[in-house]
DNA sequence: ACGACGCCTCCATTTACGTCA
DNA sequence: TCTGACGTAAATGGAGGCGTC
C-alpha cells in the first residue's frame, strides 16, 4: 500500500508516534508465553479503525490511515551462505563451534533453572571444555568471556528464529543440544534476536510516519490555501447576492469540477461537514 | 483471600569482541 | 604493526506477570 493510497483512504487519520507492535507481539506470544503483554513498546503506533464514511470529517488530525500496511519483513537478512549447511550441522559439527563453546569459558552461570538433568550432563562437558580454555588463559580470567556464534549456529538460530520468533521450552532445548549450547544462551539469542527485529520495525514506522506526516503537512496547507481562495472569492462576490446552491466550485488544486454548495465554514477543518464539499479525504483529487 | 516463591519473558544496559581508519 | 573509535551482539540484572503452594 502506497503512502498517498494509505492516506487518502477517506479513514480518519490519527497520528500517533510510535510503532505497531501490537501486531507482531501478537505473532510471538507462544504456548509457554501466554501472559497478557503487559508492556508495550514506549511509542505505539495506534492502528484506529475505519470510521464510517459518512461520518467522516476531514479532521486532519495526523495520523495513520485506517490500516498500516502490513509489517515490513525486517527480521531477515538472509542466513548467509551456509545456511544448507547448518542444517546438517550435528552437535559437534565443527572445531569451530566446539571453540565457540569452549571459549565460553566465564564460569558464572545464574540462572541454574535451564538446566534439566540433560542439561547437567551439557553443562558438565561444557565445564570440561572451559577448564580448557581456562588453562589457555592461565586460569586467572574472572572476566567474562563473550560467545561468538559460529556461521553455523548462528544460520540454524536464524532459521528457527524464522519459524517462531519465541521458544517454549522444548524447543530450547532440542535447539541448545542441536547447536551445543546452553539453553540460556538459545533463549538469550533469541531475546536480543527479537529486540534486533523490534529495532529495526521502529526504525521501518517512524520513516513511514515522517512521510506520512510530511503528506499531511502539505495537505494541510494546501487546505489553509485554499481556504484563503474561498474566503477571497466570497468577499468578490456581491454583498446581498448569495451564490445560488447549484453554482459550481472548482478544487483548486485540480480544477476538477464539483457541484457543491460555496458555503465556507470558518474553520478550514470543518469544511467538509457540508455534504457534498471537496473533500481531501474521500475525493483522490487530494493527491493529485 | 493473600503472600511467598519459583519460573518465565521482556527490557535496558553493560561489555567483549571485531573492524576499520 | 599499533591504537583508538565505533558498531555489533552476547550477557546481565531488574521488573513484572503467572501459577502453585
Amino acid at each position: 500500500m502506497g503512502l498517498d493510497d494509505a492516506c487518502h483512504k477517506g479513514l480518519k487519520l490519527v497520528l500517533g508516534l510510535g510503532l505497531s507492535s501490537t501486531a507482531s507481539e501478537e505473532t510471538t506470544t507462544t504456548a509457554t508465553d501466554h501472559r497478557p503483554k503487559k508492556k508495550q513498546y514506549p511509542t505505539c503506533l495506534t492502528n484506529f479503525p475505519a470510521t464510517n464514511s459518512s461520518n467522516l470529517e476531514p479532521s486532519l488530525t495526523l495520523g495513520l490511515c485506517g490500516e498500516i500496511p502490513k509489517k515490513m519483513d525486517v527480521n531477515f537478512k538472509g542466513c548467509g551462505d551456509n545456511y544448507q549447511e547448518a542444517f546438517h550441522l550435528s552437535p559437534q559439527a565443527s572445531p569451530q563451534s566446539t571453540t565457540a563453546v569452549s571459549s565460553f569459558s566465564s564460569g558464572r552461570v545464574k540462572r541454574e533453572r535451564d538446566l534439566s538433568s540433560d542439561d547437567q550432563e551439557v553443562e558438565a562437558s561444557e565445564r570440561v571444555s572451559s577448564k580448557i580454555s581456562d588453562e589457555d588463559e592461565d586460569g586467572s580470567n574472572a572476566a567474562r568471556k563473550k560467545l561468538r556464534l559460529t556461521k553455523q549456529q548462528s544460520a540454524l538460530l536464524e532459521e528457527s528464529f524464522k519459524q517462531h520468533s519465541t521458544l517454549n521450552p522444548k524447543q530450547k532445548q532440542a535447539l541448545a543440544r542441536q547447536l551445543n549450547l546452553r539453553p540460556r544462551q538459545v533463549e538469550v539469542w533469541f531475546q536480543n534476536r527479537r529486540a534486533r527485529t523490534k529495532l529495526k520495525q521502529t526504525e521501518v514506522d517512524c520513516e513511514f510516519l515522517k512521510k506520512c506526516c510530511e503528506t499531511l503537512t502539505d495537505e494541510n496547507r494546501r487546505l489553509q490555501k485554499e481556504l484563503q481562495e474561498l474566503k477571497a472569492l466570497k468577499l468578490a462576490q456581491p454583498l446581498y447576492m448569495p451564490m445560488p446552491a447549484a453554482t459550481l466550485t472548482m478544487c483548486p488544486s485540480c480544477e476538477r469540477m464539483g457541484g457543491v454548495n460555496d458555503s465556507v465554514s470558518k474553520s478550514p477543518f470543518s469544511v467538509a461537514s457540508k455534504p457534498h464539499f471537496y473533500n481531501p479525504f474521500t475525493n483522490p483529487s487530494a493527491a493529485c
